[in-house]
DNA sequence: TAATATATGATGGTCTGACCATCATCTCTC
DNA sequence: GAGAGATGATGGTCAGACCATCATATATTA
């Protein structure tokens, strides 16, 4: 005998699952406005706290926006912090953080690869404006964040493919947020820029020449000096 | 002059912002029972709407399970799914059916190199069981699938990466998801699943005898026979 | 006494109705 | 015609109610 698990499916979960079905058949597209919560309630036949339920669910993984006075949107533009959530769920997870910059070091040696073969005028010239800020201003902590992570994010973005760049970014906010005082501290030192700034030359040189090993190799190299800093860090 | 954004942030966000503070300070495990809607609600200091809103957000992400008459819980194992944010989100982007299974080549790669180090006798034997069922019951729809897939999450969690397990089993679901009219004609080919049973057991003995290489080369065939039949079959 | 049946209370799930702040629009006034 | 003010729609929040489910305590029964 084989029964079948009796799912009592939330009212909120059908919601969810009506405006995923209209997404899937594109009857609802970016920036297209949702029926207001009033309107659904109707429409569904169920409470304005069903929909709000639902929504605040749908927020909360970017898809929709909500504007007071305005209305409920699907979102423009996917957020950075995408994956927050799995930032979430990795925080149950111990000894994670080794497993991120694991996972990082592939992950971004793909895009590296990648963005080697695919990368554009318009991204070579963001990337050299990135670096160029890098070598003059070595010193101040947020910007040189900011800066390095613009550099990462660039030669992600110049591998032209989404999904990839959405899980990378996610793994650096995964990151960042298991290591944050840790990273604080390693990038403050000048030393430690001076040495990022060079490692991110060569990468973006081998990027621009379209030599795809030299840039994995170089990307190699700089990843594994992270880790060298980061174990330091955290074990000293 | 700089100007910082007002945020708004709403009560709910708050309600989440306090339950991720806990997660991260370790006040909350896995398994580990939350106060009551109503509890939270008084110590809070906000309505129960709010509190449920918030617990809707965190249940979607998978990371907390409310049980009627119970209570609400931190989720003992994550899911399986637990990008599907990101499948949901993916369904606004056009195209993305060729990226994921770009990114699920790179993915598999990376895992099958590192099973290939680590793999232990358990898991072994489980993907020989596997591959014994695919040799016996070639057909049936269902069936077939789910094989595949046992085999494919267990090279990955063969890596011995929760994240890139996380990440390889998402990929699988999102593409899944936005082609499973395709995936299910393809397997239910008799031909095609005697291909894969063949690629699999090359996968299987080169990361068996831990040849990461050979693992590579092998699951690099298969993911291409792969794109071949799904472009062929999406295409006419 | 021990097993069973019942009642109680706590919990999540859902709904209703209300009030507020924000925003777009219409309308009135000058 | 331009600006000011009123109006209505919208999301954000709250309080209170009722239900079904489940664990536990209590009462009943053998």
């Amino acid at each position: 005998m084989k029964f079948e698990p009796i799912k009592t499916e939330k009212v909120y979960e059908k919601v969810i699952e009506q405006i995923k079905d209209m997404i899937y058949n594109g009857e609802l597209r970016r920036g297209d406005k949702l029926p207001s919560e009033r309107a659904l309630k109707k429409q569904l036949n169920v409470s304005r706290a069903s929909i709000r339920e639902a929504f605040s669910a749908l927020e909360m993984i970017g898809l929709i926006e909500s504007r007071p006075g305005r209305g409920t949107f699907i979102k423009e533009q996917a957020d950075k912090n995408l994956l927050e959530p799995l930032s979430l769920v990795l925080l149950l997870e111990d000894d994670v953080a080794s497993e991120l910059l694991e996972v990082r070091k592939v992950i971004e040696t793909d895009c590296v690869r990648m963005a080697a073969k695919r990368i554009d005028d318009e991204e070579l010239e963001f990337l050299r404006s990135v670096l160029k800020k890098m070598k003059s201003k070595s010193g101040f902590e947020d910007e040189s964040i900011e800066l390095d992570r613009d550099f990462h994010y660039s030669v992600a973005r110049a591998a032209k493919n989404k999904v990839l760049f959405y899980l990378m970014t996610s793994i650096m906010d995964a990151m960042d947020f298991h290591i944050k005082y840790t990273r604080t501290k390693l990038v403050s030192k000048e030393e430690t820029m001076n040495e990022f700034t060079i490692h991110h030359e060569k990468i973006f040189k081998a990027i621009e020449s379209g030599d795809s090993e030299k840039a994995i190799e170089e990307m190699n190299n700089h990843l594994k000096y992270v880790e060298k800093l980061i174990n330091r860090e955290i074990e000293g």
